[in-house]
DNA sequence: CTGAAAGCGCTTACAG
DNA sequence: CTGAAAGCGCTTACAG
């Protein structure tokens, strides 16, 4: 019940094992026909090399590395992360990397983790989610040397690759449409204020209000729960002067924000219009299904995993743009009713 | 730049690399006061030691792999695997153990990415997702000898440790309060088939029904998307003699079939009584809030990693049970309109 | 084209 | 309590 190694190979075919690591690897230095009696043998015994004993001697892990900063719960309930990875996996395991995930609760706890993972040589790079301003994780892994990919930006990520996508374009596209289906009190239901994604949205949001002259533009930052979701539409929609139109940071938020307004007896679109940032399939089954910004979030994970993957290749750090996200016009969105 | 060996800690300590590798874990062979000396230096140079000598002369990965095998789009909407893996994570790396995750296509692929984890070494276990009926995987694992847990159950584990929560019990509960409630024609939108905790499900709502009397007790398979329970719905509710309660098998098929009713001119819970089984914030989102049948899925996919450690370290492969989910009843569950 | 050997960085009997 | 050495299973120069 042995797991067979080079070494059984080796015999079985009666060479040496250094020849079946050669055959085994494409390398030159055995016949053709000694490889493919080599291969063949490999096959029949379910031979695998072991991958400490490889990565001892070749220097690398073959294994990526993913630490996610997140509370459980958000994490849960959040598509982006579940598909983040799965396209970020595809890529991964067509290559033959394995992917290491890591939950962790705060960005020392992070820190700690790649720290690690680097001295272990547990992995050869790793993805960095949810870029801050001033990230402390950005300098360490410039100092560690560890390979990385940022999936965010732009900006904010020193000398180490990215990947991003220009949520500000999509801001001022969504705001510029909102204005011209005669909204003039738009308010917004953001994410997380530490994460840069979120300065970056409010700040695009801000400027483009006051290029169209909207008034007050109003950004109430939430922790992308329904819970804050809701009690922030709850605020907006009891103030004076209420918003005909509001755009949420994510899914969860929106749909929550279209439950108070039901329950304030307000009718989405006629009396408020609902954005939603991240096109889930969430979006679509609620009613009025939600008018949302979307994007190929897989694609995006695949994108950054080919990144870091160049990366730990030895190409120079590049910033890569993705696909900017793109409105999809639904039921939830609507001219304000006149009065 | 280069990483610091055990050889470098034990330069400066003045001892042999022996020493530094007892000290390092706890083993007897060092006296205290050489023990602090060289676990000073090690912390002061930053040493971590390489998993891969570790793993090739100790024998054992430090890593336990997860293969998960649904289309990535069900992947994203449903909480339930996020949650499980935040789950399974806390106690893994609470005890510095790294969880491997891959998405794979099928089962084939499945049994594929096992043998050759299990050939490289790569993990010491892997966890068992989505138990089917006749399961392949089952006695490959049994055959490859690689630790296993299998989440799910009761029955179809063969030989393979296991943990399960009593879901036969959890919708007998659920059906006898919506009779007790005065319904008597109840419906079910079923999860995929070909799934065993499915088939355990439909077993106990069939034998159930019959129990009470109630009509024909029919169970719609869908396979957890929206569309398909939308789709489940808008036939059930067309059908004459309709049924007053449908079950359905996840949260998202759920609410799509609120959506529903309500597009089809239905009162919720008047005309229709909705539960869903798995209770994510999702279902306290909507209008009316769904009553729904949930546990705690952090814990379970925790105790699932305990047990697999437990059977790592040589424990006998047992079958623990989980917590049953509990019904916590909500808005969208009344008892029939008469008429 | 092939074989014998060193070495990756640990752990663990085995002597002192 | 400590040191020297073998060995885990590969890869890769280095000789033939």
């Amino acid at each position: 019940m042995k797991r067979p190694t080079i070494a059984d190979v080796a015999r079985r075919a009666g060479v040496s094992k250094g020849a079946v690591s050669y055959a085994l690897n494409g390398q030159p230095g055995v016949s053709q026909a000694t490889r493919e009696r080599i291969l063949a043998i490999a096959t029949e015994i379910g031979f695998n090399p072991n991958r400490a004993a490889r990565s001892l001697s070749g220097a690398t892990a073959d294994a990526v590395g993913l630490a996610l900063c997140r509370p459980a719960r958000t994490l849960g309930i959040e598509p982006f992360f579940m598909e983040l990875i799965s396209g970020v996996e595809a890529e991964l395991s067509a290559r033959s990397y394995a992917l290491t995930l890591q939950v962790v609760a705060d960005q020392e706890a992070e820190v700690a983790v790649y720290r690690r993972w680097w001295g272990e040589r547990r992995v050869d790079g790793v993805l960095v989610c949810d870029l801050r301003t001033d990230d402390r994780r950005v300098p360490v892994l410039a100092e560690l040397g560890l390979p990385a990919v940022v999936i965010g930006g732009p900006g904010g990520t020193g000398g180490l690759a990215s990947v991003w996508s220009d949520d500000a374009a999509a801001l001022v596209e969504t705001v510029e449409y909102l204005a011209a289906l005669g909204h003039r009190r738009i308010a917004r239901v953001g994410g997380l204020p530490a994460l840069l994604h979120t300065e970056i949205r409010t700040e695009a949001f801000t400027r483009v209000c006051r290029r169209l002259g909207l008034a007050d533009a109003v950004t109430v930052p939430c922790d992308y729960t329904g819970e804050e979701g809701a009690r922030a539409t709850r605020r907006l929609l009891s103030s004076a002067g209420r918003p005909t139109a509001v755009l949420y940071d994510n899914d969860v938020m929106a749909i929550a924000g279209l439950s108070v307004a039901q329950e304030m007896g307000l009718a989405v679109p006629g009396d408020l219009s609902i954005v939603a940032w991240d096109d889930s399939p969430l979006c679509q089954l609620v009613h009025p299904p939600l008018t949302a910004l979307g994007r190929d979030i897989p694609a995006y994970g695949a994108h950054a995993a080919r990144q870091l993957l160049a990366v730990i290749g030895g190409s120079p750090a590049g910033r890569v743009q993705d696909e900017t996200a793109h409105l999809t016009p639904r039921g939830s969105t609507a001219p304000p009713r006149v009065g």
